[in-house]
DNA sequence: TACCAGAGGAG
DNA sequence: AAATCCTCTGGTA
């Protein structure tokens, strides 16, 4: 047994070599690079078809205008899938992957060439999909060894400057058990974790020593990214030390991301927690305390970032033990949270193809296409291109109309039941066929599965997207079936963390065709979705109201009932279930409408406002203040009050009491601050608002002082 | 009062 | 670098 964690590839003797790092199935941590001399790059040309008749004529114009160009070494014809049917195309191999970017330039304005596909794939990414071979396979059976590290710095002036200012601690825990803080000053009380060398050369020395010793493979942080590797960077190369902790004995690396940047640690793939967090948590804020109170519900210790530089000229200070421990808890929290959270990483790793280097580092329309590509490959389908930028810009200006959000029946509502449609989006697309290559085909009847936006799907041949959607649907109702069974708790939760990562896919493959830089875009697929979803929310809403119900509330998939002539509440459940029985007879298979609840009170403020009371006493708010970060705590909190004695107590002149209790405690002054504090994010620049709303402004005034 | 920019939520 | 729908506040005219 062995897992994949990086692939790369190296030029030696002018040819390119794709290296795998492996891990092997050994707990004294047996390493693998292996080497893989005969891949060569190529990538495909489509000819230009010239009037109606076969491309036989055009693909060898294509080959006599390859004939002129240098570096390639191979050209086959091949006959391929593409959106609009099948084509003929050429197989361009060349020399190295530096020229693929070269000569694809080239062969695009050949006469005879219509575009140049698959020439934008990573070598190494290109070599795993077409070897299929998947990263991060079977991981729950090796033991992986992960390390946290985290850097204090010295910040006399505020900001730190790499120049000047030294790191001045390193923590970093491993889950092998070691947990240690290294600085160079200290005093008699310091904790057991803290080991204090000569200076800043050497913490950073026994850093490098510790992550090769420990024989790490996974290397996380806390942003380090944009900090910690960065400025460890520049503070090593200032003694002229190799940050060299790759395993092939290569230097941390820092690469452009698009828009970010990645510290890359070669064969011990190095996972940023910050970006991996945003991808899979919903929080106001993403720092580290907010993320390890998310998890485990705990505050983590806290040192102000303006109080470092003057603690740290203090050793003898009490405050200086704390900084020590707070550097210690920052590498063991971070530690904590990718214990937590990798799993979930390797498995999205693992069902898109992608190391895990670049795939935590993916948005959703990233991991999705990765997935496709390699589905693609195995159907022998060529790949779309990215879009240019000026296309890119086009598709991002053109709107469509999506959900349908019903009106709500304003006030309090007793026994209210919910229905929701179980993945609306995904089993539409499944169900309907939904894919650029079905859209208004010429082989079927045009009017047994349009779609309300006058578009409808093939019938006879599988949609590509449908297919690989479909794939993950039986999976997942594979990996449900398994759980029922499952007793052992430890495997319980790898196959819920399984089925949650195919569950974030599936639920991402909408938005992907809306998505402006998507290879596979389709506008007119996303907007025939929406649509569907539309038409069979609507019916539904018919269909309850002819079946005797009141409709109160609905959005997108879901819809909220009562029954109010109906007293008991046994019977309103019992005629919902029946309902939905019936509705459900109607729906294609992969459709359903769900039972998904009953309250016996709610109250419908406006469209998305609204909260209710299940019969466990417990309040669900949708969308009000309490909802909210940009309101102030007391606000929130007195909402859930008044919520909780309407819907609860059923006592609205104590609630309007409530009220009136706070108002008078904050004109008396009895309220703290922070109470009233409101919190706003500036989402740009301060002169790039139009109106100065009151956050920029508390935000020019702040600068001033 | 009408309208716009901006923030942030729901699904 | 996944999508649209929607409410509410605070500013301006």
């Amino acid at each position: 047994m062995k897992i994949l964690l990086d692939a790369d590839y190296i030029t030696r003797d002018e040819k390119a070599i794709v290296r795998l790092f492996y891990k092997k199935d050994k707990k004294e941590g047996e390493r693998e690079i292996a080497e893989i001399v005969d891949f060569e790059p190529y990538f495909y040309a489509v000819p230009r078809s010239e009037g109606m008749g076969d491309n036989i004529e055009s693909i060898e114009k294509l080959t006599e205008d390859l004939k002129k160009l240098d570096r390639i070494t191979r050209v086959e014809k091949k006959h391929m899938s593409d959106i609009r049917g099948e084509v003929d195309v050429l197989r361009i191999t060349v020399k190295q992957p530096r020229d693929v970017p070269e000569i694809r330039g080239d062969v695009k304005h050949l006469d005879h060439c219509k575009e140049v596909r698959e020439a934008d794939i990573p070598f190494a990414q290109r070599y795993l999909i077409d070897a299929g071979l998947i990263p991060m396979e079977s991981c729950e059976d090796v033991d992986l060894n992960i390390a946290a590290f985290d850097l204090e710095v010295y910040n006399p002036r505020g900001e730190p400057d790499s120049e000047k200012d030294p790191i001045i601690m390193i923590s970093y825990a491993d889950n092998l058990g070691l947990e240690r803080v290294w600085t160079y000053r200290s005093n008699d009380a310091k904790p057991d974790y803290v080991e204090v060398l000569e200076n800043e050369f050497e913490i950073i020395k026994k850093f490098i020593k510790t992550i090769k010793e420990q024989n790490i493979d996974i290397i996380t942080t806390y942003n380090g990214d944009n900090f910690d590797f960065p400025y460890l960077r520049e503070r090593a190369d200032k003694y002229r030390l190799k940050l060299d902790i790759g395993l092939d004995g290569s230097s941390a690396k820092l690469e452009r991301r698009g828009m970010n940047t990645g510290a890359r640690v070669r064969g011990r793939p190095h996972v940023d927690m910050y970006p991996a967090c945003r991808q899979v948590f919903n929080l106001s804020r993403y720092r580290l305390e907010d993320v390890y109170m998310e998890l485990f519900g705990r505050e983590l210790i806290d040192i102000k970032a303006k109080d470092m530089a003057k603690i740290w000229d203090s050793p003898e200070s009490d405050e200086f033990n704390k900084f020590l421990e707070y550097s210690m808890s920052d590498a063991v929290s971070t530690l904590q949270i990718a214990q937590s959270i990798l799993p979930l990483q390797y498995d999205l790793s693992r069902i898109v193809g992608q190391p895990i280097y670049e795939c935590s580092r993916a948005g959703s329309g990233q991991r999705v296409e990765s997935l496709f590509i390699r589905k693609a490959h195995r159907k022998n389908i060529i790949v779309p291109n990215k879009p240019s930028d000026r296309i890119a810009q086009e598709r991002q200006r053109s709107s469509y109309t999506g959900a349908y959000v019903v009106e709500p029946k304003k006030g309090i509502h007793d026994n209210i039941i919910l229905f929701d449609f179980r993945s609306l989006y995904p089993s539409i697309i499944v169900s309907h066929n939904i894919d650029p290559s079905t859209i208004d085909c010429t082989c079927c009847p045009e009017d047994t599965n349009r779609s309300p936006t006058g578009h409808y799907f093939c019938e006879k041949k599988d949609g590509f997207i449908p297919g690989v959607l479909n794939g993950l649907i039986e999976k997942r109702i594979e990996i449900k079936n398994k759980l029922k069974k499952e007793k052992d708790p430890v495997k319980k939760r790898t196959w819920e963390v399984e089925e949650q990562a195919i569950k974030i896919l599936a639920n991402s493959m909408y938005g992907y065709y809306a998505f402006a830089r998507a290879r596979w875009y389709s506008k007119d697929c996303a907007e025939a979705i929406a649509a569907f979803g539309r038409e069979y929310i609507h019916h539904t809403i018919k269909s309850a109201k002819e079946h005797g119900f009141d409709v109160i509330y609905g959005d997108t998939d879901s819809v909220y009932i009562t029954q109010p002539d109906v007293k008991d509440t046994g019977e309103i459940i019992k005629n919902a279930r029946s309902f939905s029985e019936k509705i459900n007879e109607e729906l294609p298979e992969a459709m359903e409408l769900e039972f998904e609840g009953f309250y016996p009170r709610g109250i419908f403020i406006t469209k998305k406002r609204y909260a209710l009371i299940d019969e466990k006493g417990k309040l669900s708010v949708k969308g009000l203040e309490t909802r909210r970060r940009d309101w102030a705590e007391i606000a929130k909190r007195t909402q859930v009050e008044v919520l909780n004695t309407i819907l609860h107590d059923k006592d609205p002149e104590k609630a309007a009491e409530i009220v009136k209790g706070v108002v008078s405690g904050i004109k008396e002054g009895n309220v703290s601050l922070a109470d009233l504090a409101i919190n706003t994010q500036m989402t740009r620049g301060l002169g790039e608002y139009v109106n100065e709303g009151p956050h920029v402004m508390a935000a020019k005034k702040a600068i001033h002082e």
